[in-house]
DNA sequence: GAGCCTCATGTGACCGGTCACAATCCTGGC
DNA sequence: GCCAGGATTGTGACCGGTCACATGAGGCTC
């Protein structure tokens, strides 16, 4: 059409204005459905944009206007299945809602983040963009700590009571209920009690999904060993096995998570336990690989998609007021129970 | 003023040049490093800005000078292992540089994302930002294709052949050697043949994991089975595996990656195929959970962080003509050789 | 002391949109 | 024919920076 040589400066609405014979501010009118335009003369605008390949400049919006349409979503592992998932309803919401979404990655060892934190916070704050700030680890919690109070930011969070500032909104997954689930599936199943590997708390104080797995043995009267400290990955699971299966009297473990689930098994396998003949194992999340291992592993699953979805309709909901803020439903977990799990060895 | 009364507005360059009693393009410079400004000048403008809590507004910046120290990754997908370690090595690169990452999912299904993609390609190519394309599937591939030519754009591809405009910089891992020196791990064991598993092409065309495949066979003079078509993940991988076991003369099998690997495994496991007693199964990517599987996964690594710390570089090389664009140093495969590969039955 | 060059700083325009308000057109009611 | 008043359209300022150029202050040479 026209010649794409290296006319680098993109079209304005000046351009356009003047193409279609009338002034910029009728140009504005016309891409912004402004009611009071005559046909006639929207027609001629539209087939101006048309004709020169227009197209809205974001930067220059979200500077004159103050919007931005943007998310940044804060977190310490994009590689991890939860992270991910969260971070995949997130983009998945953002961008029915045309909204961009960016990511910054926290260093979760040094506390010299904060730095890091106050770049990407105010990157995002810069145009009235929002924040969602993925906070089950400690890392993502000092950062949500870290945000400004006049910020529009919503926390992802592992329980309704750890985020600092009860004024500003947060979603959750029902991890409590979560473990709850699980401890009594296997104590239904005849075991005594139910040692757990749990993942690393976000904050100082008991994590929720400890706290439904002790509730369930205190329930049942049942005696409450230890929680033994694992990390996110498969070889902290690996480590806390090698102690439990040392134990003989260890005949059910639940994991904070699948991959921990996943090093555990592989400790007992290593000691020449039988699973689920000698020790069952039950895991968390039900991550994509989980069903497929050698024994499947029984596990909890959470919505961590919609847990995202939610997370950024409440953001939405901030930051323009057209959208009422729903508030989160949490959506109950859903035991599922595969091969790794069954009844204690001479309870057939 | 505001309903929260705060200042909602921030403090700008104009603030900061009446409170130091000089003029904002004096501030201008201080921010900017600019050599000639007093001492002592400098000095009172940098208390003001401490002082007024001044932070340089990256919107208005990246609508006056052009630049906007950003990248976005189109990518079809973020939870599967390969695509997030790529993607945080961009973002882990892109920190460094004191970029901004943002992301952009593909809906991999329909074709309905060309008006999607070209949204997300308008908006970082609004302020002169950059593109990372993750083109290992067609919906990547299709994306890329999209890109305008004028636009700073680095592919992340399977094979250096795949991309359709040679004029564009890409990265890529070595998957063809990776196949070959799995496959020949293989074969040296005993083995006479080795079956393949594929994740889906992202062209048409013989992928390069095949190519690596079938070249090692064609050296060894050994038969070459026709590859079986896998998905990404460890459904399509349980599928192929319950065809393969059905054949007494499989005893190797390769697959396209971990996950996939995991599924066949389990539908060895499922058929009381012994592995690696009766069939011997390697994988592709060396995914976190690979080495504490029961068997452990023989795989081969690829540095796929590394991959996009070099498309982040070699972006940034495009977009500011500072750092010279340094060539892509590809990473050599590495071959993990744990359990689940061994001798063929009757050759111990 | 004049001439000139460099250093330091200020002024005005601009990036590409939006917002507030003014100006013009058009129509109906009297 | 005249005026009120809504529908259209245009003008100027502004968002918060940058860029190009002008201007004033010293320091040096002659």
């Amino acid at each position: 059409m026209n010649v794409t040589g290296h006319t680098r400066r993109s079209v304005s609405i000046r351009d356009v204005a003047t193409a279609a014979g009338v002034s910029y501010q009728t140009v504005s009118r016309v891409i912004n459905d402004h009611p009071s335009v005559k046909p006639s003369t929207r027609e001629r605008v539209l087939a101006a944009i048309d004709e020169l390949g227009f197209r809205r400049n974001s930067t220059a919006l979200a500077l004159a206007s103050g919007r931005s349409r943007a998310v940044t979503v804060l977190t310490s592992n994009t590689t991890h299945y939860g992270y991910a998932s969260v971070l995949q309803g997130i983009e998945e919401a953002a961008r029915a809602a045309s909204y961009t979404v960016g990511i910054g990655v926290l260093e979760s060892a040094d506390e010299a983040d904060e730095a890091a934190v106050a770049a990407q916070v105010q990157r995002s704050a810069d145009a009235g963009g929002g924040l969602i700030v993925i906070a089950y680890d400690p890392a993502g919690v000092r950062a949500l700590g870290a945000v400004p109070a006049d910020l529009p930011v919503v926390g992802v969070v592992e329980t309704p009571a750890s985020p600092p500032r009860d004024d500003r909104p947060w979603v959750w997954a029902d991890d409590r209920e979560a473990a709850y689930k699980a401890t009594r599936h296997l104590l239904s199943l005849g075991h005594k009690t139910v040692h757990y590997v749990a993942i690393p708390s976000s904050t100082r104080r008991t994590s929720a999904r400890t706290s439904g797995w002790q509730q369930a043995l205190k329930e049942a009267g049942a005696p409450q060993p230890r929680p033994l400290q694992g990390s996110w990955g498969p070889a902290g699971g690996h480590a806390a096995g090698l102690k439990l299966a040392g134990n003989p009297d260890v005949t059910a473990i639940l994991c904070g998570n699948d991959d921990l689930a996943l090093g555990v098994i592989r400790a007992l396998h290593e000691t020449g336990r039988a699973i689920p003949g000698d020790v069952s194992v039950a895991g968390f999340d039900d991550a994509p690989h989980s069903a497929y291992l050698t024994p499947s592993l029984t596990t909890v699953r959470l919505d961590f998609t919609g847990l995202g979805r939610s997370a950024f309709a409440l953001l939405h909901g901030v930051l323009e007021e057209s959208a009422p803020i729903a508030p989160h439903p949490v959506s109950v977990p859903e035991l599922v129970v595969r091969e790794s799990s069954g009844p204690p060895p001479g309870r057939e």
